[in-house]
DNA sequence: TATGAATGAGACTTCATTCAT
DNA sequence: AATGAATGAAGTCTCATTCAT
């Protein structure tokens, strides 16, 4: 039996790997880590069992690798499109917009870290470690502003926070009422708010 | 047999019900809702196994006295606070120090909100239900603010959920650093960040 | 408080333990006797789950207690309507159709007796005590029968384990067609098949 | 490490999944369907707990697919032996012959028979889907007989309930008396007492 | 006699993980 | 790399029964 030459349908030739993290996002999302078995994520990956820890060692790992997976993708989001200008405004604006926009275009995925972002799933050290590389430019723009005398003086962590809690509600808005999400009074107004809480 | 006269230490005389109710809190907020098993519960709370499915029908059910529980004390503990005077702004600050005081004082069942308000073990029925119920009369006072000219003319549920998410960013602050809680100079920034926001 | 003095409706005078044995009947044949626990039968028989130990030592006591109080009752009902005459066929038919007639009064208790007749949940020393007290009798018109060259000469004991197979089968027919209880030509047809095979 | 070349004793090679519904029979037969656990089931078949899970859905999904392989058994037992002659009660008496050779070679199941055919445990579907599919043909068989002027002219459904009623009493006997179920005299009565029911 | 909260053994079932193929 | 039958510990929940009131 020759095996044939095909030219398959990308969704069938995409590797095992990947349908495995695209079906652990989806159903981690809908059903909580624990609701979701690993029996489960395999059986809609198109695998079997066993094939889930051939490449993941355990289902701890599957979700702390999701997790950096994805937080990755947003960080190299938000990266392309900061393109330092003179206007600090100007740029906190293009920051803003960009990560509410990939928040639009990924909303499973923004799901899934207002899910477990502060939850007892990912240890500490990994929440930790991929939040800081994303928020480190963050407090860098906001340390500038300051001694440029654009923004607030009030401790820097606690306006981390604020940014980060402003963030996700945010999100958590316009992915609960998506139709807004192209609406520039909304989209403007959420960008208002944090930016006159920043100022000084 | 004589009954005796006791007066036996309040912990013991305390419910059977309450006791189960505690631990939960307790145990749910260190080790997650699905690492904690009902026996562990019982265990810690020096009752049956038997006994907890007597009070709550199922884990779930004893989940959701829980979180409605806490959310009613912390609405009851804010109502006793709102002396409404005229002063708009004084009016709001001492809603939020309430709010943050109430963390403060009780801050694993703060952690607790951190941790499930946004969670799949709560019914979204439920949530919205507290979530309501508690923000009503802040959706009141909005719309009052905007109509006194005091308060930034945004969409009022952007607003909503805007504080909700300021609220949870300064206590997840205050706890993490909680030699900062009594610090006047945090105390005033986390506020004054708020009101930024909102003040027209 | 005075009590008053009232007149109750009949159902509620009625005393408990007559409202445990009837609601246990009525759940055992609906819900089999694993699947009825004794809160359940207690609850919906408005009386507290104490009670009912106090009225039967055990789970398996209230059955047996069931099981003879109804047999007393069908015998009863047959032994009423036995009037010795001479023609043995006509006897046989006034017994027969007395026994269709208890079924069709009785269906529940009917199909009590087609699930725990034959079941693990009555010792076998209660079942033989129960049917032979009753099959005795029939046994004696069987041998009679015999004597008098009316019956077909097969072992009595095989003849005996046919008369209730073929009564089981009768009123398992007329239960599931209720309709067909009071039709003069199934109710005959009944009795037929049983006498022509009994005849010699 | 080579393969070795095992000549196993057949009940060693024999599937787990066939030893799970072979130790569930003999159990639920002695002990009946709830005083059955699946652990001792599982136990005694010597697979681990989570195992029958892996070939059953469930304990109730157990108890219908044993249900319906006997059943099948028991049909296919039956088919084998139906030569058709012309001579019809001669057929009759080759099929109940059959009927009751199968209950004697196979007790266990036989008994397995008289307490779940009219069990709870079984639903009605299930049951009905199987009474059916065998009780077919004797359906037709009974017609036929009428046609021919052979078998009485009573409702169908009435004679097949006996036809049932009469066996189940038939194989109670022989299987609670074992030593008759090769006496000529018994075998021939309980076909005669049949057969007189049924004939014209 | 009556109550019903409390008990704790034991039931069914799930599931992450392994391993021979 | 891939498979999926097998494992057995651990989880949630049920329930007959007791006992202080």
């Amino acid at each position: 039996m020759n095996k044939p030459v095909t030219t398959q349908p990308i969704e069938i030739i995409k590797d095992k790997r990947q349908a495995i993290l695209d079906t652990a996002l989806t159903l981690f999302v809908s059903q909580g880590f624990h609701g979701t078995s690993t029996a489960s994520i395999a059986k809609q990956a198109g695998v079997a069992t066993g094939t889930l820890f051939h490449h993941f060692p355990s289902k701890e790992a599957l979700m702390e690798c999701l997790f950096l997976t994805i937080k990755q993708e947003f960080a190299d989001a938000l990266l392309l499109n900061i393109h330092k200008g003179n206007d600090l405004k100007h740029n906190a604006m293009q920051l803003w917009q960009s990560a509410i926009d990939w928040s639009l275009a990924n909303p499973v995925k923004q799901l899934f870290f207002q899910q477990y972002s502060m939850s007892p799933m990912i240890t500490p050290k990994v929440r930790d470690q991929a939040m800081n590389s994303i928020l480190g430019f963050i407090s860098e723009l906001i340390k500038q502003g300051q001694m440029m005398g654009l923004i607030a003086h009030y401790p820097v962590e606690l306006m981390l926070e604020n940014c980060h809690g402003q963030y996700l509600a945010a999100t958590r808005f316009f992915i609960d009422n998506p139709q807004l999400g192209t609406n520039k009074d909304y989209r403007n107004a959420s960008f208002e708010l944090f930016w006159k809480a920043m100022q000084s």
